[in-house]
RNA sequence: CCUCCCGUAGUUCAAUGGAUAGAACAGGAGACUUCUAAGCUCUUGAUGGAAGUUCGAUUCUUCCCGGGAGGACCA
């Protein structure tokens, strides 16, 4: 509808040597300034020397001469707003024929998305479940307006994390025999992912306090390295195997699957190599036995990338990731790189040597930066063993959801057992998915406790249940496929609500914000559910009952689409 | 000490430099009891402080106060 409206205004306001530049439309958010609105006359008035209500009265007066049909009416308001009135009839054209709703479909180009990156041997906790709902809905942004997008893990199956959770699992061994304390005891019930993550903890733990354990720890570095302790290779073999396999049933339960895996123990060989001819080219220099990047001459802070042991850090494991990934896709247009924002000076730092040697990687590389999932007491660190697994998580809401279903409170909640137990998967994912992506990326998300997950008003599960709902009126409105569509003499906020939707996703892709969607989908809701609240739909007397079943049938689709960006599911029923 | 991010109702969050700062939860009141009440209607309540730029500032600039993150051998 913008983009009917817009070539009008460029016509008229040509006329007053306006630039196409200088002319913007927006959606009135105020329903008694009509549809749209543009500022354009405010923007120019100084420019043309005239007072911009003047300019405004006069921009009207020209684009009335040639009133287009659209437009129902067209008026000056405020401090020099101009506002137009679209008519009725076209709202409803554009729920009648829904053209807009399609996909685009065809780039040539291919973005890579690169998010959640769990480290094997570490638990996947509330940070991962945040990176993978922000990767994955802004993959899903990129995928909708027709861009193919490769989904990229990055994960680190070697370095000091490693030996300390091999450490850790070798202590547990021999716990059985000795007195030694390990959490795996305490509950024999622990998943396997969950046993390793708890085993580094143990071996964090014990590094940081014992000087003989960290050189224990040290010396099965080296043995993973060079692969030269069986014992050590077969419990590596094992934790790898088993951490991976858990990571998969995660991802399969948050609706999410990855085309390519990328792994610290290949990059980082890879990384080495490059590293050396950057010492050559003079981009890296020696300091103190360490090979750096002296970021001070760009304003940044300096990062070592070979340790002064000779050992590769991560800083230059990420540059053989980084050439990998064009290597392997030549045709990238984009790789982003989606973290928690404590990485931010990092990757300045890491993107800036870059642009020394592959100005191309760098100028295509964008890192977006998430806020962490915090508690209120503080900062949760995998080292210590105070995190919140992902799995956990999810459980936990998910039984509370179970609970709402099976405490009847009022609606007849007939479900299967596994039916029950699927509906109430979905639920819970879609709150907490929902409560990451309804805010701006880069905040934090303070975690007091399961209850700031939330299943009423602004929240995942009243989007689906929004959704849901209309579904049930289309099932009960099967028999009326056939009967003539009458057209609504007037429309309401719902259909103007509904055409901006190809606007909305527009927008969150450019800014990589599915907040905007989030945002937009919880409107959208909210008018529906008053739609629904006064107005019966199906209702084989009333002649305009089809139009009104056509209306929640564009609604039912429009929040499929935008629930599918935010990657939320939606039951048959709840 | 330096760099970056953030301060909006009691709480959790919105607001491409625009018009009367929006929601939700909590609090208060209510309707229906015909398509799913995880719903609907009404209601109380907010921009940390001070300057500046602008026709116009929650948004941009500077300073102050408060919170968080990062700052050479961790990732």
């Amino acid at each position: 509808m913008k983009e009917l409206l817009f070539p009008h205004i460029i016509k008229v306001v040509s006329t007053f040597g306006i630039d196409e530049k200088m002319v913007d439309i927006e959606y009135s958010d105020n329903t008694n300034h009509g549809d749209f609105s543009t500022n354009v006359a405010l923007i120019n008035a100084k420019k043309l020397k005239m007072n911009p209500s003047q300019l405004a009265d006069k921009i009207v007066s020209k684009f009335k001469e040639e009133m287009p049909d659209l437009v129902e009416s067209v008026a000056v308001a405020g401090a020099g707003f101009i506002n137009f009135k679209i008519k009725d009839k076209f709202w409803a054209e554009k729920i009648l024929d829904t053209k807009w709703l399609e996909r685009s479909h065809g780039g040539q180009t291919s973005v890579m998305v690169e998010y959640t990156d769990p480290n094997p041997f570490k638990e996947f906790h509330i940070g991962h479940l945040m990176s993978n709902a922000i990767g994955e809905s802004i993959s899903r942004l990129i995928e909708y307006s027709g861009t193919k997008v490769i989904r990229a893990n990055w994960q680190g199956d070697v370095g000091p994390h490693v030996a300390k959770a091999i450490w850790g699992a070798l202590k547990d061994q021999k716990s059985k025999i000795k007195d030694q304390k390990f959490p795996q005891e305490e509950n024999s019930e622990i998943s396997k992912s969950a046993y390793w993550g708890k085993a580094y903890a143990f071996g964090a733990d014990a590094y940081d306090k014992d000087e003989n354990i960290r050189k224990e720890i040290n010396e099965i570095n080296k043995k993973i390295y060079d692969r030269s302790d069986e014992k050590v290779n077969e419990l590596y073999d094992k934790g790898r195997k088993e951490s991976l396999e858990a990571f998969e049933d995660i991802y399969k339960r948050l609706d999410t699957k990855f085309d390519n895996y990328f792994f610290e123990g290949k990059e980082g060989r890879n990384g080495e190599e490059i590293a050396n001819e950057l010492l050559k080219k003079g981009i890296l220099e020696e300091s103190d036995g360490a090979i750096i990047f002296k970021g001070e001459k760009y304003g940044l802070h300096t990062r070592v990338f070979i340790t002064s042991n000779g050992l590769p850090t991560y800083e230059t494991k990420e540059l053989g990731l980084n050439i990998e990934k064009f290597k392997l896709y030549p045709d990238l247009s984009q790789s982003i790189i989606v973290t928690a924002n404590e990485q931010s000076d990092y990757f300045k730092v890491l993107f800036k040597a870059f642009s020394l040697f592959e100005e191309n990687i760098a100028n295509k590389t964008k890192h977006i930066a998430h806020g962490l999932m915090r508690f209120a007491s503080g900062k949760m660190s995998s080292r210590k063993g105070n995190v919140i697994s992902g799995e956990v998580l999810i459980d936990e809401i998910k039984s509370m959801v179970i609970e709402k279903i099976d405490s009847n409170d009022s609606a007849k909640r007939e479900f299967g057992e596994i039916e029950k137990d699927e509906i109430a998967d979905m639920i819970a994912i879609g709150a907490i998915k929902y409560t990451i992506l309804r805010q701006a990326i880069g905040g934090d998300i303070v975690f007091d406790s399961s209850k700031s997950i939330s299943f009423e008003g602004d929240s995942g599960p009243y989007l689906q249940y929004s959704t849901v709902r209309a579904g049930a009126i289309l099932a009960k409105a099967k028999d009326m496929v056939n009967t003539e569509v009458r057209p609504p003499e007037k429309v309401g906020q719902l259909e103007r609500l509904l055409v901006r939707f190809p606007d909305i996703v527009e927008r969150a892709k450019n800014e990589y914000s599915p907040q905007h969607v989030a945002n937009y989908l919880v409107a959208l809701s909210g008018e529906f559910n008053s739609f629904y609240a006064k107005q019966i739909i199906v209702d084989m007397k009333d002649p305009m009952s089809p139009y009104y079943v056509t209306l929640t049938k564009v609604f039912r689709k429009v929040m499929e689409e935008g629930l599918w960006i935010l990657g939320i599911k939606v039951p048959s029923k709840m």
